[in-house]
RNA sequence: GGGCGGUUAGCUCAGUUGGUAGAGCGUCUCGCUUACACCGAGAAUGUCGGGGGUUCGAGUCCCUCACCGCCCACCA
């Protein structure tokens, strides 16, 4: 043992991960080393997210916590496949919370803002941005995203700004901006407008109170019912449906309307529902949509009633200056005195409430600007119905995301409020005597100097300005955010490389605000829909399955399970909930002990991982998996070598594949089981031994070499979803320099070794080279090579050619390439007649085995030794041959396939022994013919592993069972008529004896009768696992729980062969199926018949 | 009033194109075997919300009902 060494790789590793220090270590050093810069020069392949900007006012929640984790998974994956990346953070100016906490400091001074003037109140907001804007970017700092932040962006920086002056002045010169009095909802908290989107409606326990309106002639009355009773002081007629024969004698009369006393028409309107209450609906225009329609219609007076701040005004008579709610009770009370309320009904009904404000909204007319959305909206659903554009995941938001574009109404995007970007319009005052009136012309510029131009060459040198009061709407800028963000209006090289992005992750609740207007605005200033895909995630529910929200004061700090578990471990957590479509995830949480099961489930992985490499590294001899090399497939490669680098190999495809579909959360599930159980409780277990050999035994440095490997492997696919804790592992691992790192590291590519024979290939791994940061040139090409395994098999050539019909036939069940099997197999039909006469030769020989093994017949080689040497293996193997021929000879005659694929294999096929290959192609999938039916091919590495692992549990089993102490070695008997069995558990022999403690292990295909007495027995597949004990069993427990597996196998054999009792089940399931069920049937048989006959022994 | 999602082991949830029900946590029994007790080994647990239907076969497809949750909607 090199010591030293050893020690300089391992310094001092505590059995414990220790998650701050680490975090903050590679946090730090990512960013300071500009690690995620982005570098558009570089070329390749594009993949470009923009963070969904949280507003400055926030701090950091769960929701934030899990989209980043998602985000940043993404993100890091395509780094690390060779993609150009950029992650663009910044921040949102959040207009209307900023106001209201810069509203309320004020009003804890004792004053308002427009006491202190809109240039104080600003620098006021902008200080308190400085202060504390900062806080949400440097809380996400701590989830360990991997954003360029040289790129951070502000909403109302410079060059955002610039982006909203442009866009809203090409709008208005397009006629796609308007300037007029409308209905729209107006919050009296914040005394602003705002768009229909910040409205909620919330489902309340009101009344509905029935008026009685006396007709002016005195000749009777009507009765109408309201919700808000003081909008009838704005009522200016009331409404019957024309098909109403109850009222149509009274459509034209006219009402006296009570308290003000104003005359009012009774008119006829479709929109009026007979069926709802009386019939009659008083029409209040100013204060109701549907009532300003009809208003509009009807050419009824429009009166306003409200105040911005929401008390009455003038037009209130008596109740002028009262708030409006004391008006409603004022109103009703009036009434009442005059006998004018017919009923007080309990109502339930909707409310519209301010979502900011968190106040009822009043709808009322005001001078405002609009969007106009019918074009914009025309053009966006063009690209998603037309070239299904964006791509939604789950895709059943594109149809919620169509259904709003389709009913979109313009948008007021005005707001009477001083903090954003101030509308671009300036008001000729001195044409309406110094004032803003809604008549007042105007001229929209960048500046005020062109402004200035503009008006006087309009209205003279004279010429007042003012600029508009109001602000934009935050979605206004956040619609352009997408390319604003990367240069727009300018034509940056980031625009140009960048943009479209590639995926925009949010959730559900944001589709309508944000996703729905970057389209919209995108589609209309950059002709293409600003990203390719729209990943649309869950929220995070708390532990009693609630939406966390600041009212119910319910959310979980994000920060504080970081600091308790680490932050790879919460991200890990809330990736891993992350199943199916966008579900929303529920997170375990004990709220007195600030603490979570799943989250510690997540720290115990990372500590899992931790301690696994700090076995390897104690076992590298100090070595890097560099100087390590390779595994090598030679000798000392043992099977358990060959069977974790095929379940790498398989793990890589998934994992990749999952990630390339958004299956984050199967991925990370799948690198969990992968790493704690099969990696760590059974490969590393079953290294131990090799590992107290001398150094440099051959064996052992196999085994130091798959481990590095393997490990290096892991912490690179792991990377993306825990980043910390496997840079750390990383460096030590790899003794990496400081500026590298793994994060920009190519992601693993499946190699396709460790299949059936012991080769490996050894060529290098076509690399897709990261292209962030200066570690190195990009690799554009290497990316497309992953996605095309052919053709990396290409590349690999030569050495891997011993190895192609394992691969080929990988290949093409990969590919579902069935068409390349008619012409591989051309060639190969005249092996088949060759190996038809060689096999009935052989037959015909006397004492083959022995002849055979002797002569050492090199030209069938393994071939002959698997599959001709006994002779039950021969006839099934002759069945399979007939049986491959006819499904080759069918194939042929309907086959048709690529030429380039046909050339390719035959050149192949050349090299190698077709009989081989035929044995091979059994594994593939065929669907219209039926399986022979018996299996002939060598049980692939998985099944043979499986079946020993399987062995090991049925004898540790079987030890608890008889109370065996953990430490005794005992004797096992494992039998099994199967020859391929019994050759699996030859191969794994000592890997059984090493994990089941087991002194002796005898494989058999006969038991003798001694190995029959005083024995514990299982069963697992078709093998008997036997414990001859030398002591006295307890015959009872041993009975009870050979009654115990019985049962349940014997309910396995009634299911089966009741199934296949049944004709129809036989003669219409697929044969596959049928077979299937026959061979289960046979294995729970003939282990029922063990379990039996050892019952009888008792 | 429309639309969408959910209902599977005590808890949280998986279950790919229909083909003998799975994981984690928790529970129980062993165990300090020099990576890890934030660990290891073993075990138990489900008429897959109810009811119909299609099928040889349904957790998986169709219909229907129930309950939970979300979104949209101009019923005063």
């Amino acid at each position: 043992m090199t010591e030293t060494l050893s020690a300089a790789t391992t310094i001092n590793l505590p059995s414990q991960y220790e998650p701050s220090a680490t975090e903050a270590k590679w946090q730090g050093a990512w960013e300071q080393t500009q690690a995620f810069k982005a570098n558009p020069s570089q070329g390749g392949e594009p993949y470009c997210i923009v963070i969904p900007p949280p507003n400055v006012t926030g701090s950091l929640h769960m929701g934030h916590a899990f989209e980043s984790a998602l985000i940043d998974t993404l993100v890091r994956y395509h780094r690390m496949r060779g993609r150009n990346t950029l992650w663009l953070p910044g921040t949102d100016h959040a207009s209307i919370a900023v106001s209201t906490i810069i509203d309320k400091q004020l009003k804890a001074e004792g004053t308002t803002r427009q006491e202190v003037g809109r240039e104080a109140y600003l620098n006021r907001a902008w200080q308190w941005k400085a202060e504390s804007g900062g806080t949400i970017v440097n809380q996400l700092r701590r989830l360990g995203v991997s954003v360029d932040w040289s790129r951070e962006r502000f909403t109302m920086d410079e060059g955002l700004s610039q982006a909203v002056l442009e866009a809203f002045i090409r709008l208005y010169e397009e006629g796609l901006i308007y300037r007029g009095n409308y209905m729209v909802n107006w919050c009296p908290a914040s005394q602003s407008a705002v768009s229909d989107l910040e409205v909620e409606n919330k489902e309340i326990d009101g009344h509905l109170w029935h008026f009685r309106y006396p007709l002016s002639d005195g000749s009777g009355s009507v009765v109408v019912a309201t919700t808000r009773p003081e909008t009838m002081l704005g009522d200016t007629g009331v409404a019957v449906n024309p098909n109403d024969e109850r009222y149509s004698h009274l459509i034209g009369k006219m009402l006296k309307l009570p308290i003000l006393e104003r005359e009012i028409p009774i008119f006829a309107d479709e929109l009026v529902d007979p069926t709802f209450g009386t019939g009659c609906v008083k029409v209040t225009p100013a204060h109701d949509p549907n009532d300003f329609e009809m208003g509009k219609r009807h050419n009824l007076p429009f009166i306003n009633i409200l105040n911005k701040d929401g008390t009455l005004n003038e037009n209130g008579g008596p109740f002028e200056g009262m708030d409006r709610f004391e008006a409603r009770q004022a109103v009703v009370d009036w009434l009442q005195g005059d006998g004018a309320v017919v009923e007080i009904e309990e109502y339930k009904h909707t409310v519209p409430y301010s979502d900011r404000g968190k106040v009822p909204v009043e709808p009322l007319i005001s001078t405002q600007w609009f969007v106009k959305i019918e074009p914009l909206a025309q053009r966006t659903l063009a690209f998603l119905d037309e070239e299904q554009s964006p791509h939604f995941v789950p895709e059943r938001w594109a149809k919620v995301y169509r259904d709003w574009l389709a009913n979109l109404k313009d948008w007021c995007i005005s707001r009477q409020l001083w903090w954003g970007h101030q509308i671009p319009a300036w008001y000729a005052i001195s044409e309406t005597e110094g004032e803003v009136r809604d008549n007042t012309p105007f001229v929209v510029a960048k500046t005020e100097e062109e402004a200035k131009a503009k008006a006087i060459a309009q209205f003279g040198e004279q010429v007042q300005l003012k600029q508009d009061d109001d602000v934009l709407d935050t979605w206004f800028s956040s619609g352009l955010w997408p390319f604003s963000t990367l240069g727009w209006p300018e034509q940056t090289q980031d625009l140009a490389f960048y943009y479209p992005t590639a995926t925009l992750v949010t959730g559900f609740d944001i589709i309508f605000f944000w996703v729905a207007r970057m389209t919209l605005m995108a589609s209309h200033f950059t002709g293409q829909i600003p990203f390719k895909d729209v990943y649309i995630h869950g929220l995070v529910r708390d532990e009693n399955n609630k939406k966390m929200s600041k009212s119910a004061n319910n959310g979980i700090d994000p920060l504080l399970l970081i600091d308790k578990y680490g932050t790879d471990a919460l991200r890990y957590t809330l990736i891993r909930e992350v199943a199916g479509a966008g579900q929303d995830i529920r997170l375990e949480y004990n709220r007195a002990a600030d603490e979570s099961k799943s989250v510690e489930a997540s720290r115990n992985f990372a500590n899992k991982l931790w301690n696994a490499s700090r076995f390897v590294l104690l076992n590298l001899d100090g070595k890097t998996p560099a100087q390590l090399g390779k595994p090598q497939g030679n000798d000392s490669t043992e099977l358990a070598d060959q069977w974790i680098l095929t379940r790498f190999d398989r793990l890589v495809d998934q994992t990749c594949d999952q990630i390339d579909h958004y299956g984050l959360g199967e991925a990370a599930k799948a690198l969990y089981e992968f790493i704690w159980s099969d990696f760590c409780d059974w490969y590393i277990e079953l290294v131990k031994p090799r590992l107290r050999q001398p150094e440099g035994t051959p064996t052992r440095i196999a085994a130091q070499q798959t481990l590095a490997y393997v490990l290096e492997g892991i912490l690179k696919l792991l990377h993306p979803f825990m980043p910390h804790i496997t840079e750390e592992i990383w460096h030590t691992l790899t003794q990496a320099e400081a500026h590298q790192f793994l994060a920009l590291q190519p992601y693993p590519v499946a190699q396709n070794v460790g299949l059936a024979t012991p080769t490996i290939s050894l060529e290098s791994e076509p690399s897709p080279e990261p292209t962030n940061a200066d570690t190195s040139a990009s690799g554009p090409s290497s990316y497309a090579a992953y996605q095309a395994p052919a053709a990396s098999l290409a590349q690999t050539g030569l050495t891997l050619l011993s190895d192609w019909p394992d691969l080929l036939s990988r290949f093409i069940l990969r590919y579902q390439s069935e068409l390349l099997i008619a012409l591989l197999v051309g060639s190969a039909l005249i092996a088949i007649a060759i190996s038809d006469a060689v096999i009935s030769t052989l037959n015909a020989i006397p004492f083959l085995e022995t002849i055979l093994e002797g002569l050492g017949l090199i030209y069938l080689g393994q071939f002959a030794y698997k599959n001709l040497l006994w002779s039950d293996k021969r006839t099934v193997f002759l069945r399979s041959l007939s049986a491959e021929k006819a499904k080759i000879l069918k194939s042929i005659r309907e086959g048709s396939a690529s030429d380039t694929q046909t050339a390719q294999s035959e050149s192949l096929l050349e090299e190698n022994s077709a009989v081989k290959a035929l044995q091979r192609l059994r594994n593939i999938k065929s669907h219209d013919e039926p399986l022979p039916p018996i299996a002939t091919e060598p049980l692939d590495i998985e099944t043979q592993f499986t079946l020993i692992i399987d062995t090991i549990r049925t004898i540790r089993n079987l030890r608890q069972e008889a109370s065996i102490k953990p430490g005794l070695l005992i004797d096992v008997v494992l039998q099994s008529e199967n020859g391929r069995e019994r050759q699996a558990l030859q191969a794994g022999q000592t890997y059984i004896q090493d994990l089941a403690k087991v002194a002796n292990l005898t494989i058999t295909e006969q038991l003798t009768e001694d190995a029959q007495k005083q024995t514990m027995v299982g069963v697992t597949g078709t093998v008997q696992v036997l414990i001859p004990l030398a002591g006295v069993i307890d015959i009872d427990a041993l009975r009870a729980k050979l009654e115990k597996d019985l049962a349940k196998v014997d309910k396995e054999v009634q299911s089966f062969s009741g199934r296949l009792q049944n004709e129809k089940f036989v003669s219409q399931a697929p044969p596959e199926v049928v077979q299937v069920a026959r061979e289960s049937l046979a294995e729970a048989e003939l282990q029922c018949k063990i379990l039996r006959d050892r019952l009888n022994r008792l």
